[in-house]
DNA sequence: ATAATTAATTTGGTAAACTAACTATTTAAG
DNA sequence: CTTAAATAGTTAGTTTACCAAATTAATTAT
C-alpha cells in the first residue's frame, strides 16, 4: 500500500507540471523558470547560492535555468561589488506582472482540483505529508 | 494551503526518485527504467503501446526508455509477424533477477520511510490523493 | 607575495519529459 | 486496386535533473 502512495505521488507531480505547464505556455515561460521568477520576485538581488538553499534542486540545474532566463531577458544579473563571485539578480520589467498574473491564474486552477475534498481532508493530508517528506530527508541525509 | 499541497507533493516525488536512484546506482538502472522493466516482468512480449497505456507518460520518452535498455541489454526485440509495425518486447537473462532484487530493496526502504505513520494515516492520505488525482486527469482531459 | 583553500557559478555529459514531425505498416474507403 | 486515414514507433529539438569537473574570484596560510 505505501509504494502505491510513493507511485500516485509521483503520478500526481507529474500531472501537476503538465497542468501548469499548459498554462503557462501562453506566457512562454516553464514551471521550474516559474519558481525562480517567484524567489526573485519576493526578493530582488537574491544571489544563485540563496536561491539555491530555497529550492530542492541542484546548482548546475538552477545555473542552467537562470541563464534561460537571462537570455530571454525576464531577469538580468548585476556583478557584486563585494565579492566579485556574486551575481545579483532582479526582475525585468514585465516580469512581476507575469508572476501576478500567474498567481491569479494558479489560485483558481487550484481551486479546481480540491473538489470534493475538505479543508479537514487537507489538513490532515498535509500533516501525512510533511511527516513522509521529513522521513525522505532523513534518509537522504543518512545515504550520503 | 492548497498551493502549498502540490508544491509539497512535487517535493516529495523528488526527494523519491532521488532515493531510489541512489539504491538504483549499483544495478546500472534508472527507476524510470525499473517502471518499464517491470511491466515487461509481469507481460513478457508486451509492445511499447500496451507499456504506454500503462504509465504516465508520452511515446517519444518511452521509446527513448526502451532503446536504452534495449542499448544495454537488459531487454530484446522481435518483429511481430502478424503486424510489421509492431515489435514484442522481453526481458533478457539476468533483468527478472534485478527486479526481484529491487522488490527487496524497494520493500525495506519504503518501510523507513512511513515512520510515525499509521495505517489509518495512510489510507485516509491515499483516499484524498486518488480524488486528487482524478480531479487533476479530469482537468486535463477538458484542457484538451 | 605566492600558494593552497574555499566559495560561487558554469560547463559537459547522460537521462528523461514533452512537442512536433516523420517512417513504415496496416486498415478502410472509394 | 488504389488512395486516404489510422496506428506503432522513431527522430529532432528544447528544457530539466543530476553528477563530476572546470572556472573564476576571494581568502587564508606560508
Amino acid at each position: 500500500m505505501v509504494k502505491e502512495m510513493c507511485y500516485k505521488l509521483n503520478k500526481s507531480s507529474m500531472l501537476y507540471k503538465r497542468i501548469m505547464a499548459k498554462h503557462l505556455e501562453s506566457m512562454n515561460i516553464t514551471y521550474a523558470q516559474l519558481m525562480v521568477l517567484r524567489v526573485i520576485d519576493s526578493e530582488p538581488g537574491v544571489t544563485a547560492k540563496e536561491i539555491l538553499m530555497k529550492m530542492d534542486t541542484d546548482k548546475a540545474t538552477l545555473s542552467g535555468i537562470i541563464s534561460r532566463l537571462e537570455r530571454d531577458n525576464y531577469i538580468y544579473r548585476v556583478k557584486n561589488k563585494k565579492d566579485g563571485r556574486v551575481r545579483n539578480i532582479f526582475l525585468s520589467q514585465g516580469s512581476k506582472d507575469i508572476c501576478r498574473r500567474v498567481n491569479v491564474l494558479e489560485e483558481e486552477c487550484i481551486h479546481n482540483l480540491v473538489n470534493g475534498i475538505s479543508e479537514e481532508d487537507t489538513k490532515h493530508f498535509l500533516r501525512v505529508l510533511d511527516m513522509f517528506i521529513l522521513n525522505q530527508e532523513a534518509r537522504i541525509n543518512e545515504q550520503n
